[in-house]
DNA sequence: CAAAGTTGATAACCACAATTATCAACTTTG
DNA sequence: CAAAGTTGATAATTGTGGTTATCAACTTTG
């Protein structure tokens, strides 16, 4: 992962032109934990690379995949965000991400698990399967464990 | 599972009737690979109680969880049938279904695997599963062995 | 310090997914 | 064999999800 990518370069009326949409979208894609943008200490959202990707990911899968954001919001929170971080039984019985079926784990707080302290944006079940083409290998992998 | 939940005794429009929507509808799911109801031998449609219920479920994620129909096969299509069916590395290199991210595995054909004999309507990949809230519970139980 | 850009929030717009109506041909029912 | 129901296909309808415009208040930039 080439660390350039995730440097958070672009100002969010800079990014909607690179992507070709809106300013107000992206904050709607925000609103609905699709996409969590760098933020500066005033509180204004910049975009990297790799956020950029993301975009386009999401936006394919509504524009062509037709899948609302409700369903990717869906899809997302079937990512075994429990395999991935190793949580304990301990902390799946407190998460309220573990039990969610239309959030993705990023747009819980998790009190209480090792996730508490980590920061969403930098983990890898936010990270690495923002190609929506990539949940289903996670599955492939992880699954393939069991047998 | 009680043998009478599955048996198809209603007709596509007594089916429709009891469930509020329109002829038409049913089909479209059936169609878009949502739902499999039985048919005659003269190809008429036969719909049994687990059918029903089934559509029922579909719908609360249409109209109430606000999931498009392509984003249902998606969701669908993440379920690890693979690892239901304990299929081999052989079959999963030459099944449409385990490569698939918007069809549900019983819309495919099965040549060559172990799939290719049985029936999807009876298979539990598409049985189980049908109610939409099941499919992360499949997923912690499945991964769960994984750890 | 003025111009340009950002913030969150609300409201307006509209493309189109979801549903239904309609059709002729065919099957089932009594 | 007539009436009612089904078939697949096409076309028409409509509700609304996704997008954008607009706003006043605030921040950044040069």
């Amino acid at each position: 992962m080439d660390i350039s990518k995730e440097e958070p370069i672009y100002s969010i009326s800079t990014a909607a032109k690179l992507l070709g949409i809106s300013v107000p979208t992206l904050r709607v894609y925000e609103k609905e934990g699709l996409i969590i943008p760098h933020k500066k200490e005033s509180n204004q959202r910049l975009y990297s690379q790799a956020d950029l990707e993301r975009v386009e990911c999401i936006r394919r899968a509504i524009n062509e995949k037709k899948i609302s954001v409700n369903g990717i919001k869906a899809i997302y929170s079937l990512i075994p965000c429990w395999e991935v971080v190793n949580c304990s039984q301990e902390d799946r019985a407190v998460c309220g991400a573990y039990n969610s079926e239309d959030q993705p784990c990023w747009t819980f707080t998790h009190p209480n698990t090792i996730c508490e302290s980590k920061s969403c944006r930098e983990c890898e079940v936010y990270s690495d399967y923002s190609n929506c083409g990539t949940i289903k290998n996670l599955l492939k992998n992880i699954v393939g464990k069991a047998s």
